[in-house]
DNA sequence: TTCCGACAGTGGGGTCGCAAT
DNA sequence: ATTGCGACCCCACTATCGGAA
């Protein structure tokens, strides 16, 4: 197969708003590709590449050669260079990498680069990523959409699990099983704005556990192996010796657990998210990282334990083996209940103790991998601020034409002027994008190039977010985390606005 | 007919490691 | 020594489609 038919069938599947639409053209293609190049397929219209990552972004395609008239590139030509590409290293890799992106594209059509650019890019903007994909594969292997997903579930990477579809239908997906020491798709957690209410979503007594601010591990163990995952399934084991260690020291040879690494201080208070981030991303001397900044580490859910597969067990029976096979001081702090005072005194001690929140979890919903189904809700406290609108940035893609990134400021009383905190492009409707760009086009004065226009500071907003963070970007040394607009304030003016102090008081 | 679950898109701040400058 | 880049860590929110109710 040719990259010109992956390239014209992502451009009528971005052609197409109905996702049944996007599901019959990608369907079309699944039927006709050869069995070894399924997997490429598949992952280039899901947006991915078999490779996982090539060392290629954004600045390295940036000019692209000319293109041809004549679209000749196989689906594994194209695989194979993008497999050498990855092999750079050391001295001279990025320009060889270059050199290599740039003859890869002068043999390609305007078509055919234009998809691949967005691919590598990451930014494939066809509207169809795992979610449809999985629908395409069901239909063109005449196989039930739940059947690809329990098997990507345990997989973790749809390729493998459509080219299987593909080639043996439900018999080659029910062949899947959970593999020790082969990450699965997590599960992941809705949210709710209290206890209370994410305690009525679930009906009944459900367990609520405390939200850690750390990195989520998934951590296998067979015999005298352990292997530690990230949430996207990346191999860390090599960063967090001491998870290494722990697991290595229970009884039970034959685990896997999912759970969060952090870096606690010394009196046992989470150290702030950059601290541990940073921790679990070295990888030159883990050592010393080590001595100076150690992991702990909480479970909160058990998939397997001595040869049984436990993710079809409802929670609580999870739980039951989580406690019974690795030792309290691991296991995340939680409380069974259906009573919401008890639920919100609980999240208020997760809260004052310094950790993010809580999640609350159903007692009977499976390990729903890979979909955010209501199995799991989180719960985080929300500050607010008012702000300063200082400038603002041209959106791009279905935001094109408005302006969308805003630049926030809070007011100095020192000088009168304001401090810009971050930005944020979050909680903006159309019809608020619509108004605030004509006001802001109004308000323009001062700098202004092709994607930012300043404006007079005269506009408050109010502004939700997480926490402050200590920032080396911004003049004020922090920067908001998770900010979104909430609403304008037009009943306030920027004199009337939060200080600097006022935010300063709530970092860390 | 209305409601709501799932998805994709649109970007945010931070850190590390490496190659280029 | 510093800067730019790629890859990841954490992520919130709205619009939209289409099946469920």
């Amino acid at each position: 197969m040719l990259l010109i038919d992956l390239a014209r069938t992502s451009a009528a599947v971005a052609a197409d708003s109905a996702r049944l639409a996007k599901i019959g053209h990608l369907a079309e293609l699944l039927g006709r590709v050869k069995p070894d190049e399924a997997e490429i397929a598949i992952a280039y219209l899901s947006g991915e590449l078999p490779q996982r990552q090539i060392g290629v972004g954004w600045a390295s395609l940036k000019d692209l050669p000319q293109p041809r008239l004549a679209a000749t590139a196989t689906l594994h030509q194209v695989d194979d260079l993008l497999s050498r590409i990855k092999a750079q290293a050391g001295p001279g890799s990025q320009s060889a990498r270059k050199t290599m992106v740039t003859e890869l594209f002068a043999s390609l059509t305007g078509p055919e680069q234009t998809f691949l650019s967005r691919l590598l890019r990451g930014e494939l903007r066809q509207g169809a990523l795992d979610g449809v994909m999985i629908e395409a594969i069901a239909k063109a292997s005449g196989v039930p959409s739940a059947e690809v997903r329990r098997a990507l579930t345990l997989r973790g990477w749809l390729p493998a699990v459509g080219a299987a579809a593909l080639g043996g239908g439900v018999e080659a997906l029910r062949a899947f099983r959970l593999e020790v020491g082969r990450p699965v798709s997590p599960m992941l957690a809705q949210s709710a704005t209290s206890v209370t209410a994410a305690l009525e979503r679930l009906d009944g007594p459900a367990a609520i556990e405390w939200k850690i601010d750390g990195v989520r591990i998934q951590v296998h163990r067979s015999g005298d192996t352990v292997s530690v995952f990230t949430r996207t399934l990346d191999d860390i084991t090599r960063q967090v010796p001491e998870v290494v260690e722990a697991i290595g020291a229970l009884p039970s040879r034959d685990l896997v657990l999912d759970g969060e690494v952090i870096a606690l201080r010394e009196d046992g208070r989470p150290a702030p998210f950059q601290v541990t981030s940073g921790r679990v991303a070295s990888r030159t001397d883990v050592d010393s990282a080590r001595r100076t900044t150690p992991l702990s580490m909480f479970f909160f859910d058990a998939l397997r334990v001595d040869g049984a597969d436990l993710l079809d067990l409802p929670g609580a029976e999870r739980q039951a083996a989580l406690a019974a096979n690795v030792p309290a001081e691991l296991v995340t702090p939680r409380l069974v209940t259906d009573e919401a005072t008890a639920g919100e005194t609980f999240f208020a001690d997760a809260v004052r103790s310094g950790h993010e929140g809580v999640v609350v979890k159903s007692l009977h919903s499976p390990y729903a991998a890979g979909r955010r189904g209501a199995g799991w809700i989180k719960v985080k406290p929300r500050h607010t601020l008012d702000l300063v609108v200082l400038a603002a940035e041209w959106g791009s893609g279905r935001r094109e034409g408005w302006l969308s990134n805003l630049h926030l400021g809070a007011r100095d009383p020192e000088t009168g002027g304001f401090v810009m905190l971050g930005k944020t492009f979050k909680g903006l409707t159309d019809e608020l994008l619509t108004w605030q760009t004509e006001r802001f086009l109004a308000l323009a004065d001062g700098p202004t190039d092709s994607w930012t226009v300043t404006v007079r500071p005269e506009l408050v907003v109010e502004i939700a977010f997480d926490g402050v963070q200590r920032s080396s970007r911004y003049p004020g040394g922090m920067a908001l985390r998770f900010a979104r607009v909430l609403r304008y304030r037009p009943d306030k003016t920027p004199d009337q606005a939060d200080t600097v102090d006022t935010v300063r008081a709530l970092m860390i």
